[in-house]
DNA sequence: CCGTTGACGTCGG
DNA sequence: ACCGACGCCAACG
């Protein structure tokens, strides 16, 4: 069995995310199967430019923006449109945002 | 195949 | 709370 990418690992788990919540890429990175690999998840929401994948809903840890090629108002506007409000860089209720947790616990 | 780069994470000051 | 250093993994040249 072909063990499958890294990356459509990560691009079924960012599928995933249900609108009006959002996923850090170490999240992103554990659901994958790879803990350590935030950064690589960074790397395939770089390579991947398929609209069917909400990869604004993927953020750095804390709740942070993170990058977003250079255009943080486009992903900060995106995350607007599904109720996600942020301030500065940062997610306000991050802790209600974030999933597959999300006020849970 | 090796070195560098990059939408990151965590710890320490 | 903010900035810097180290570590991690995958993609690119």
């Amino acid at each position: 069995m072909t063990a499958p990418s890294f990356a459509m690992r990560v691009l079924h788990v960012v599928c995933r995310i249900p609108p009006g919540r959002a996923a850090t890429y170490g999240d992103v990175a554990a659901l994958a199967g790879s803990p350590r690999a935030a950064r690589a998840v960074g790397t395939v929401m770089r390579t991947c430019r398929a609209e069917g994948v909400p990869c604004h809903r993927v953020v750095a840890a804390g709740g942070r923006l993170g990058g977003y090629g250079g255009r943080p108002a486009m992903k900060r506007a995106l995350l607007a449109a599904e109720g996600i409000i942020v301030i500065g860089a940062r997610i306000a209720d991050w802790r209600r945002v974030r999933w597959p947790r999300g006020a849970r616990c």
